[in-house]
DNA sequence: TTAAACTGCAA
DNA sequence: TATTGCAGTTTAA
């Protein structure tokens, strides 16, 4: 039995928060909006029936002249929504605002005037007790729950929020988040708005029917054991009851336990609902004996393939058990903090904090520990600092919520995601196989590379100063210019100089980035470009790998499969899915220290064209399967023969490329016509591309009655007409995927799980590719990883980037590594992944022994 | 100190 | 009116 706490009404961090000011006289004379409007403080409406307490914004025009709540067009809105689910806006609810006077202009509250206001419904909950609470919109999240998670407090945005009914034990209330009705119906002629509005108050009214939410006392159900005969004598009484299934969870002392020093502090476990253990393991209080015995018997545990293991971050309890104990986690079952990513996939999402904050109400519960946790960029944090009990307490929640968020996924999830999930795990397996292994990286090369960096910038920098350009600036200004200044740059080229604007931001500025000083007419643009380059090579490259390269000569990037919306994989730490490959001279200079193990070689293998390939499967289009099957044939020839209005053989290799790039996966992805227009004339002009005879394409296509731009676009409009004619299974593939997304509110991936949340309709076409392209990897990541170990070969993985694997491999192994993992990722693949309708194919490419990965070549078969 | 905007790198 | 990421710097609050 999980045991009820009692909390009191509000805690003391909640009251302090609430009360700025000695009474609420004093708050509203120091928000002063009261002043400003008809209706000032508008009390609580409605006969709340039901017990929904429903706080939106702020009143508006309409609720300000009648001093009736939610009155206007929006509360109309909502009155009329709820009517259809039976609940009766007036008799059923209570009514207010997150502020109760009218802002002027119906601007949005300030997070001042949010704060002072809050007593006005913090009072009416008290004294009357709603069930439910219904936060309509961004201003009335941000009062009800800013300031209540610390750090997660920060994103307070709906779309997160939104679609949960959270137990609040502030206010022993379920607390429904939704969307500002009056986002809901400004966006009335939206579909997708509307589905997604009306199956939130779908869900909000199903939580209706639940009882009243139940709270429980995390920290008793944990049991300290401090002394090391207490942990002792738990660890072996555990390996005698021999559990089915345990959670566990480290504190440890950073985030990579590659450099000396690091250590796992404590360890806590938990096996059923109710209990949870924790003991220091290489913590000062014991000696280094008796941290060896803990060490040696945990490792036990951990290594018994009877017994299921669970974490939340699988890839991190698994690196540091391998790393610090020589440990091989057996039985790996689940790591909960993915499958909160699989069950929903929206950012910011997963944390255990956050998990357990909606899930249980529980907040907080990490409060003092965080000053030893953060260690603010430092390798090592403050963790041995902390004391002990109050350590091991928080370890001992982490685990014990581990579990229960394991027990409740696993009822959550259905057979797709389950057997996703498990595929998953597979991948995080492997992937903390690799971070553990790392990349050889030449330090003294990327110390030297600094120097250089440094001394080529500042000559470029002496010139770029000595420029006009910066005279202008200085005189106008009165100060040096600052050539990485955005502002500073803007200001120089668009009022001082006054150069036409080519490019605008988001924000509607200037653009000021390479593309757009590209096209000035400016002689500083070019030492300015190159000088922006090579700031970048330096300071995001190198200058993280100089602090990523461990002890042991390698860089261990992190990879997750919990982030991306679409189920892909992700690095950091540094990120290896962005190593520069496009620009020649960024490529040598970073790939250039990167190195095989000492005399082992790479062998790095790409899947062709996949994206493309797993288009065809999951469309079913048959023109686009005849061009994949019938290897004569070539789609981007076709194509760009159509573009340029040339016969199929005088398309060139640039023509193809810029057919293929320019328009070809831009229209498959969603953009049209006038985008891919632009953008390939522009390479016409940037590039002067020429016919394969070798006569200009903007002569050809004069002589073809394309004289200027505009004839250009008419034309690309006619292609795409034809071309959608042509992939017109493809075409009704995209239609019928955006009327179930806007009906059921997700995308169905083929692999197994759904993106939910709020997508744009090129989202759901990228969607449905992106991810189940990424899994063919995955498949063949963890099938190959196997292999090595089953095979005992030396070789290992070392790094993924979306559709290719890079292997550090053994020289006698080579044959068989390149031969297995081909025939993994493109014959075992699709005898196992019967949706693979048509055949796959992988590139390889190899260094020679000891060689830098820059001088990698395509591999020819012996 | 923190967040947002901008930029640039990859698939 | 093409998608997904991570990381750096600058700027404003």
């Amino acid at each position: 039995m999980k045991t009820l706490v009692v909390k009191p009404f509000f805690t003391e961090e909640e009251i302090d928060s609430v009360q700025t000011a000695q009474s609420n006289e004093t708050n509203c004379s120091l928000c002063k909006l009261y002043k400003g409007c008809i209706s000032p403080k508008m009390s609580v409406t409605g006969q709340g029936k039901k017990k929904i307490l429903i706080i939106a914004e702020a009143p508006g025009k309409n609720e300000d002249e009648k001093n009736i709540q939610l009155i206007g067009d929006a509360g109309q809105y909502l009155r009329k929504k709820l009517a259809e689910r039976n609940i009766d806006l007036e008799v059923d609810c209570w009514k207010t605002n997150s502020i109760v006077c009218r802002p002027p202009n119906n601007r949005k509250p300030t997070k001042r005037e949010l704060k002072l206001c809050k007593q006005n419904y913090t009072d009416f909950i008290q004294e009357n007790k709603p069930k439910f609470i219904f936060l309509l919109g961004a201003a009335a999240i941000e009062s009800y729950f800013g300031g209540r998670l610390g750090e997660d407090g920060g994103n307070l945005s709906p779309t997160r929020w939104r679609g949960l009914c959270i137990p609040d034990p502030v206010t022993n209330a379920w607390v429904i988040p939704l969307f500002n009705p009056s986002y809901a119906k400004r966006f009335e002629w939206d579909n997708l708005i509307q589905s997604q509005y009306e199956r939130d108050l779908d869900f909000a009214v199903s939580c209706l029917k639940k009882q009243d939410p139940i709270f429980y006392d995390v920290a008793s159900y944990i049991t300290i054991l401090s002394s090391f005969k207490k942990a002792k004598t738990f660890l072996l009484s555990l390996i005698k009851a021999n559990p089915k299934l345990l959670a566990f969870d480290y504190e440890t002392t950073g985030l990579k336990p590659f450099n000396k020093g690091h250590k796992i502090v404590s360890v806590s476990v938990c096996c059923e609902p109710t209990k949870a253990y924790s003991f220091p393991l290489q913590h000062p209080c014991f000696t280094i004996e008796e941290q060896k015995e803990l060490m040696s018997l945990w490792k036990k545990i951990l290594e018994n393939n009877s017994i299921k293991k669970v974490a939340h971050n699988l890839s991190f309890e698994d690196l540091w058990s391998n790393i610090i104990l020589d440990a091989l986690v057996s039985l790996w079952e689940s790591c909960t903090m993915n499958t909160a990513h699989i069950l929903d996939s929206r950012t910011a999402f997963t944390g255990l904090k956050f998990q357990a904050f909606v899930r249980w109400g529980i907040q907080n519960y990490d409060a003092e520990m965080k000053k030893y946790l953060s260690s603010n960029g430092a390798e090592f944090n403050r963790i041995v600092e902390a004391p002990l009990d109050k350590l091991l307490l928080y370890n001992g929640i982490d685990s014990l919520l581990t579990y229960w968020l394991y027990e409740e996924q696993e009822k959550e999830m259905n057979d797709d995601e389950k057997w996703f999930q498990q595929f998953n795990k597979e991948g995080l397996i492997v992937f903390s196989d690799m971070q553990s292994k790392g990349i050889l990286a030449d330090l003294d090369y990327y110390k030297e590379l600094d120097k250089e960096l440094k001394d080529k910038i500042k000559i470029l920098y002496k010139n770029l100063f000595s420029s006009d350009e910066a005279k202008l600036f200085k005189k106008n200004k009165g100060r040096e210019i600052s050539f990485t200044s955005d502002k500073d740059l803007r200001e120089l080229f668009f009022k001082l100089m006054k150069l036409p604007v080519v490019k605008e931001t988001d924000t509607g500025l200037p653009s000021v980035d390479a593309e757009a000083i590209k096209s000035l007419d400016c002689s500083i643009a070019k030492d300015l470009l190159e000088v922006s380059k090579l700031e970048k090579i330096k300071g995001t490259y190198v200058g993280q790998f100089l602090r990523e390269i461990n002890e042991d000569g390698r860089i261990h990037p992190f990879y997750s499969l919990s982030k991306t919306t679409t189920f892909r994989s992700s690095s950091s730490n540094p990120n290896w899915q962005n190593i520069p490959v496009r620009d020649t001279e960024a490529k040598k200079y970073i790939r250039s220290g990167i190195y095989p193990s000492r005399g082992n070689l790479i062998v790095d293998y790409d899947y062709s064209a996949l994206e493309v390939r797993i288009c065809a499967c999951v469309t079913e289009d048959d023109v686009l399967i005849n061009y994949i099957n019938d290897p004569t044939t070539d789609m981007h020839r076709d194509i760009a023969s159509q573009i340029f209005k040339l016969n199929p053989e005088n398309v060139s290799k640039d023509l193809r490329f810029y057919a293929k790039n320019g328009f070809v996966f831009p229209e498959f992805y969603g953009s049209y016509f006038k985008n891919c227009a632009k953008n390939v004339w522009k390479a016409c002009e940037d590039f002067e591309l020429k016919t394969k005879e070798g006569q200009f394409i903007f002569d050809h296509l004069a002589s073809k009655n394309i004289k200027v731009y505009q004839d250009f676009e008419n034309h690309l409009e006619d292609v795409e007409r034809d071309f959608w004619d042509r992939f017109r299974i493809f075409k009704k593939w995209q239609e019928k995927k955006w009327k179930f997304y806007e009906k059921n509110g997700y995308v169905q991936l083929i692999t197994g799980p759904r993106c939910k949340g709020f997508l744009t309709r090129n989202d759901v076409i990228n969607y449905h590719i992106q991810g189940p392209a990424f899994h063919c990897l995955l498949y063949s990541l963890i099938n190959t990883n196997n292999h090595f170990i089953d095979a005992d070969m030396q070789s290992f993985i070392i790094g993924q980037i979306h559709d290719c694997m890079l292997i550090d491999t053994f020289p006698e192994e080579k044959n068989e590594v390149i031969s297995v993992s081909k025939y993994i990722a493109t014959e075992k693949i699709r005898e196992d992944w019967k949706w693979i309708i048509v055949p796959l194919d992988v590139e390889v490419e190899t260094t020679e022994i000891d060689q830098t990965w820059y001088l990698k070549t395509d591999y020819k078969e012996e």
